[in-house]
DNA sequence: ACCGCACTACGTACGGTGTACGTAACTACG
DNA sequence: CGTAGTTACGTACACCGTACGTAGTGCGGT
């Protein structure tokens, strides 16, 4: 019989390997590493179980066997990328650290744009995930308060990182597989924008639009929304 | 012939009404309610263009001449509660007005769980948002510095309320059309946490949840978060 | 007034999706 | 050594978005 999907279940909590049977041809990290693969080079929404089973050279169904459901599927791809953080001994500047913590995320999502989609449906606690958050809670251990505060502030920051790099690449991956470029997609979108703020309904839009008509420093507003983060918890300021 | 999806449009540049052919039998608005009905009662992957024609008692095919892609479907849908945003004139106390936007923004997600998924991708600026965002910004009137600031907190607040609104209701939406309960799959996801716990590899999240192993009051949770993003940003403090 | 064309309406069809189910081969445990 | 549980995988189903073709409708320009 194939995985069971039928009842709610944790795919970390399935043993890879369980005694019986043939053994598995592909580990978890081959299936994931294929998937992150794919995502990676033709989007997310290219990672269909078909096309997985394709790229690890497998039967479509065989997939089930290891990933019950594509959501599971998900979780895999979420945990092997978040095992690409690179931790390191707390350096005592807990804020230091933070920053270091959301630099480090960021790049990861500018690596692997498709992240960000995956992060809000994605409710578990997978192993990589789980050595990250210890991390960051090693890295507050200088900051007084109790623990819950901390978590707070990393699920803060983990959302702020999120939705900005969602912003970021939000054009940008949209356009990943259509036939017209991100270039054009922008041009007709700010046309329709400023053809609306002529009409004079929205005057303080205008002035926002007026006030700076460049292309805006996104580096430079993640580096704010960060430390205005930071500072919110900051007992020092 | 159907309508054009073969290039880069904002579908609020469409007039919904133009001239020749017989009058079209449905209004945006119409469509979009129909829409926000299903997404209401069925969840959000309820909504396929079939379902929503079948509502509306058209053919499917016919959904097509008032919305080209499914994508901009959910762009009305957007707009639609959006809408239901109640502006009022500003007090004169912008962290009041902003602290209401919040709250306000808030009970309209947990009025249409869907609509923290359809936020994250789309970039448009229906009219609805807007005035929404016209809103905003008088609200902030009273706040010193440059506009491109207030926008900051604008896009800041926002995003902090879609990612504290979705942990909210992620289980609740996930396990939807799922044939087993929330209280199932939680039960599943604590009892493996626990268990990853007991292991002893992660002992500062082992302390966070021996220091408060009750549910969380996410209200308070979301209450805190507010207050230490506007703290971020008001110049008194 | 009338012609033509842009529009509405919609059935059919194509290529894709997730995955339930059945069958055959295989291996470790009782 | 049997047998239960596993792997492997082909087939099939229901559903998706939507391209395309055809028929009917009513406004705009001449």
């Amino acid at each position: 019989m194939a995985g069971r999907a039928a009842e709610p279940h944790v795919i970390w909590a399935r043993p890879e390997r369980s005694g019986r049977g043939p053994r598995p041809a592909y580990s978890r990290a081959d299936i994931a590493a294929a998937a992150v693969r794919i995502a990676d080079e033709e989007g997310l929404d290219a990672v269909s179980m078909r096309r997985v089973a394709a790229e690890l050279g497998c039967g479509t169904m065989s997939l089930y066997n290891y990933v019950p459901r594509k959501e599971d599927l998900h979780e895999l791809m979420a945990d092997a990328v978040a095992g690409e953080h690179e931790l390191w001994e707390p350096s005592g500047d807990w804020r230091a650290d933070m920053l270091r913590v959301a630099h480090q995320t960021r790049d990861l999502m500018h690596r692997h744009p498709w992240l960000p989609r995956l992060m809000s449906p994605v409710y578990g606690f997978s192993p990589n995930a789980l050595r990250y958050l210890e991390h960051c809670l090693a890295c507050l251990d200088p900051l007084p308060g109790p623990q819950g505060a901390k978590m707070e502030l990393i699920a803060m920051l983990n959302g702020i990182v999120t939705t900005y790099v969602s912003n970021e690449l939000a054009t940008a991956e949209r356009t990943r597989s259509l036939p017209w470029s991100q270039e054009q997609e922008n041009a007709v979108r700010i046309a329709y924008l400023q053809s609306r703020i002529a009409t004079g309904e929205y005057p303080r839009m205008a002035a926002t639009f007026m006030e700076d008509p460049g292309p805006i420093d996104l580096e430079a507003v993640f580096e704010r929304a960060l430390t205005r983060v930071l500072d919110g918890f900051d007992p020092q300021r």
